[in-house]
Formats: structure tokens, sequence, C-alpha cells
DNA sequence: TAGTGGTCTAGACCACAAA
DNA sequence: TTGTGGTCTAGACCACTAA
């Protein structure tokens, strides 16, 4: 299991320990939204830490929007907002579960292929490379909701054709069996029409306007590990977000 | 001039004082991007604020994205990331700026209006209420680059319409003369298809798709203040966004 | 070696919510 | 009145950068 106490020897702050305890007990559902965690002094006597050591931790996890304070009363679990599905990754399953609806995928290609040249340049990654090409069909409810190109360095993966990726997510495979986490993305968002070729995977009319999406992620070591292509039926996809001044 | 120094007896907190000394300084362009700031030691000296004080006001900063601290080297002020350009609010002239054109405005449409129904929950007042209606074309290197038509709450800023809405931000109209400051807002993203009416204004053509944005601002008391609507030209126009764990 | 930011402590007083 | 989070202080030691 994860450790829940504080090694006072480790290299490693100790408030980057007690955010690690405190933000596994959100992810892994120990705590849910609406839960109040505990007081901040029961915290220092838990973890035998100062009040400001707490208080750096808490700031972070109110930052991230895993916590929210109210003065007098207490400190409780958030409830996830759609704020955060537009600054935060999450997976197509996570995204339609959100959205109420019930994902399906079907694979319509993948294999083996010679790195495109424009895509050399989002990877860093010479022309002759080989990648692994990934096309997915999303539905949502059962009706099409985007086609997915996903395009991964053949180096980093090898084998991964292997697994059926109408099941597992592809993310899960990559940390599974690779030790490749993603846990930043660089995206641009446009609007185009639909070139022809996917009016009948979509369902769409041949001049459908398309939310269309291409990302760079990056894993914990700040390499690009995927470059991604999302195409969205419009009629059915929106993004959503929030501004600050 | 803006106060240079903290008031003691002023019932707001030592460190959002600080907060804003700093964040005038860095705004008002007397600190420059690359310019190191002064050393936490002589900010203590400067403001008469202890290090935490010091330390929290930094903190906000950073995780707003104004400044960066190197160890051992200083805290240095941050270049505008397009990263910002997606969380924060930014004007138009500011958001052409950053992408290279010149902007440019021509005035479509000012008048008073009574609410539409859709526009009615979106600003959350009944359906009686008079509304201003400005439509504007905005232009990049002079060529039409979006539509956008604002709708404010006439009660709100009475005699809104003497001003000149090419010459003038709006932002800075209601800042001035109402005293009205955009602080936060929610936003949707959609690919939609020109309804027609707007091929001309635009130049497009009859089916061309667009990036079309619905954005409702709220003031610094959390009341929503205006709708604004915005046809972005999807070949010359595209969002960029950074997303993380 | 001197100066910077990074982490941590122990203690204080205040403001707000609920009993 | 009690318990919560909000703000603030003075001091300490460490890690990194540059001279």
């Amino acid at each position: 299991m994860f450790p829940d106490s504080i090694n006072k020897l480790s290299k490693l702050p100790y408030y980057q320990q007690l955010y690690e305890i405190l933000r596994q007990k959100i992810i892994l559902g120990d705590w849910v939204p609406g839960d109040m965690i505990p007081p901040e002094s029961v915290l220092i006597e838990t973890y035998q830490v100062s009040r400001n050591t707490v208080r750096q931790v808490l700031d972070i996890l109110v930052n991230e929007g895993y916590i929210y304070r109210q003065r007098g009363k207490g400190t409780y679990i958030a409830h996830p907002t759609l704020e955060q599905t537009t600054s935060r990754i999450i997976s197509f399953t996570e995204d339609m579960h959100q959205r109420g609806f019930i994902p399906g995928t079907n694979v319509l290609d993948a294999a083996v292929i010679p790195t495109p040249e424009d895509i050399a340049g989002q990877l860093q990654i010479p022309l002759g490379e080989e990648l692994v090409k990934i096309k997915r069909l999303r539905l949502a409810d059962g009706e099409p909701m985007s086609v997915e190109e996903s395009y991964l360095v053949h180096r980093n993966c090898p084998n991964i054709l292997d697994h059926n990726f109408a099941e597992e997510p592809l993310r899960q495979i990559l940390e599974k069996d690779y030790g490749i986490r993603l846990v930043s993305a660089k995206q641009v968002i446009k609007a185009i029409q639909t070139s022809g070729n996917l009016t009948d995977e979509l369902k769409i009319s041949k001049q459908a306007a398309l939310l269309f999406l291409e990302r760079v992620s990056f894993s914990q070591n700040g390499f690009p590990v995927e470059f991604l292509r999302i195409f969205y039926r419009a009629d059915r996809y929106t993004l959503y977000n929030e501004l600050h001044d």
C-alpha cells in the first residue's frame, strides 16, 4: 500500500510527502466529494509537522481544485467541476462520464508507419523513425462522437500493437507496460470542415463543421510521447472554460 | 498615484496590499519581462513585513504566471506565454498583439434592445429588461478576423451608447465610467457553420467553418455583466491550451 | 564565500461558524 | 464558548548559483 506517514529521513521535503499522502486519499476514494478532511490541528498531530507545512500542502490542493476551505467550518473535498476538464488531461472515458454519456470505442486502424514530416517536428524525432498509428472511432451512447488518431514513437513502446485498443485504455497500457506516464500536454483547438473521408465514420454531412484538436503529450521525463489528433462532431461536442483577470 | 507602502492600520491583510503593489509594478511596466525583482530580504526591509508574508505574495504571483523564481539566483518577471491567453481574460487588442497582428475595429451596430430569452438566463435578468447590443467587426492587419456581439444590462451602464466603440475599449469604458471591472468569465467553445449572414462581413464562403465562443463575464461583485458571442474565422484563428495531470 | 530562494518550526492573535 | 481556518512573526538551516 501507499505510505501513510512522513519519512523524516527521506530527501523528499515533508510537504511533498504529505501532499502525496493526502492526494492519494482523494484519488483512491478514501475521501469523497463533500467529505470534511481532518482539521489542520489533527493533521499536525497525525503527521508530526508544523502548521505552516500542513497549510503549504493544503494551499497546493486548493489551487489544484481538490479541496476547498470554509473559515470557521473546515476543509472539504471538492466536487469535480467542468473547469478541470479543460485544464486537466482526462481520458475519453472519463470525459464522457462527466458529460453523462456511455463511452464506446471501435478500432479503425492500428499499424506501424514511417513518420510524416509534420509529426516529426511535433515529437522531436528524425523522419526515418517508426511510428505506431492508432485510429479509433469514439462513441457516446452508441453514436459517433469523434475520431482519434494517436501517434506513438515505436521505439518507446515495442509490441504495443498486441494490445486490444478497444478494451484497454491507451494511457493504462503506456503506464503498466512501458512505465510512461503522460503528465502534461499542449494543444491547439481549431474549427474545420470535414475533408470528406470522415463523413461515413462520424455519420455527418459532407460539409459539416468539426471541432479539431491537435495535442502533444509529454511524459514524466519531459519528452514528447504522443501526438494526437481528435475530430469531434461539432453538433455533439463543445469545450468549456473558465477565465480570470 | 498608487500607494507604494503597506498601511498597517488598514483592514486589508498585508499580503493583499503587497500583492497589489507588486502587481501594479508589473502591469504598469515599472518592471518588464526578464527583470529581476528585489530579493526577498529587500522586500522584507522595504515593506516591513516578515519573510513568510513576502513569500505568500510571491507564491500567488508565481501561480498567476507573473514571475518565476530561480534558486540561488533571484526572482524574475515572466515573459507572457500563450498559456495565459486561454485562461486569462484579455482584450481583442492584447490578443492580436500577442499573435503579431495589428488590431482594428468597425462598429456594425449599437442599440438598445429587449432581452432575448436565451440571454436573459445567462445574465440572470428578467425578460422585460433593456439590453445594450454592440456588434463589432474585428480586423487583424486590416483583414476580417471575427465578429463580436456584446450584450450589456442597460441599467448598469446608462448612456453608454454615447461612446465610440471603435476607438475606446469596452472594458475601459465599463471601468472608468461605471466602476465595473470584469474579473472572471465562463465560456463555451464550439465549431459551427456560417449561417449565411456573416459571409459578407468576414469575407468567407457560404459554408465555411467558424470557431464560435459564448462567454458570460462577471464583475468584481460576482454579478454577470456581459454576454458575448464571438464568431472567429476558422482559417485565421485558433486557440492554444496547456494541460497537466 | 556571499547572496539567493527552499523548507521548516513554534508560537501568536484574529475572524467566522456553530452549538 | 469552542473549534475552525486566516494572517503574521522571528528565527533557523539547507541547497543552489556565481564570483
